[in-house]
DNA sequence: GATGTAAATGCGAATTAGTCGCATATGTCA
DNA sequence: TGACATATGCGACTAATTCGCATTTACATC
């Protein structure tokens, strides 16, 4: 468990301001080891400080991910979820029995679409892959 | 330009009912080089045939991704965008300065992604990568 | 510490993309 | 041709997200 004083440090050296709201957003998406969406993360919020609002979520995952703190994972047929961004790169996997989602290690997808993006004559931005598959 | 009739030969050999209004979105989603949203089909659609509606668009879409002739591409913050089912793969990028999707060739990440999912353990049933880049 | 100001928040209303229920129309198969 | 399942149009509905606006708050400056 961390310190919050560590999670509003975060914020401010993104040149954020530094709330409460967002504090408390952080430090959840911080600490949990799934991938979590706005209502999951307004709800957990809201028990931890009951003056937050679902908009106020919206607003903060917004400005975080602008801000290159988090990551949006934009899935095809759910509410898009959230994680921090991952100091190791890595893309998703969707179990589409189960509907749970891990994590692919490795920069392996990552430098080959770095590659991909140059031989086009294009800088990579970022990208997105989410595979779906099933357990053999 | 190919005969309409053939867009009906294509929904019949994958075993679904030949109407008017799958007809017209077939064949104007086959003869674009674009990646159409349904609003974009729907107008479209409405030109050849004043008695498309959008419902029947969007169902149309769900028919044919299923049947697996049509692929729906899922974008971050835009309306998902279709393509008729494509011989040869590709993923996409999109130009994050234009907004341009433009598509990329080859099987290279295809075969990545195919053995990465199996190292963990899974059968690859598709897979979704966007690059998002910007002109070098 | 007090204070001015731009930025953040809560609230509920609005918007957008997509789905659904139902009555009617139409494709398909015998 | 007739029967029946399925597709369609329409408008109502839902879920996810955004927005407008009045109020509050963070933070730079004094």
């Amino acid at each position: 468990m961390t310190h919050s004083a560590d999670y509003k440090q975060l914020l401010r050296e993104a040149g954020l301001r530094v709330t409460p709201q967002r504090t408390t957003i952080v430090s959840l998406l911080s600490e949990t080891d799934d991938h979590p969406n706005v209502e999951d993360l307004y709800e957990k919020a809201r028990r931890l400080d009951d003056t937050v609002s679902v908009a106020t979520v919206y607003r903060t995952m917004s400005v975080l991910e602008n801000a290159g703190l988090v990551r949006k994972l934009v899935l095809d047929d759910a509410p898009a979820r959230y994680e921090m961004m991952p100091h190791t790169d890595h893309d998703h996997l969707v179990d589409v029995d189960s509907g749970d989602l891990v994590e692919i290690p490795g920069i392996e997808i990552a430098t080959l679409l770095d590659r991909v993006a140059a031989e086009m004559g294009y800088e990579l931005v970022s990208h997105h892959t989410v595979i779906r598959a099933r357990k053999l």
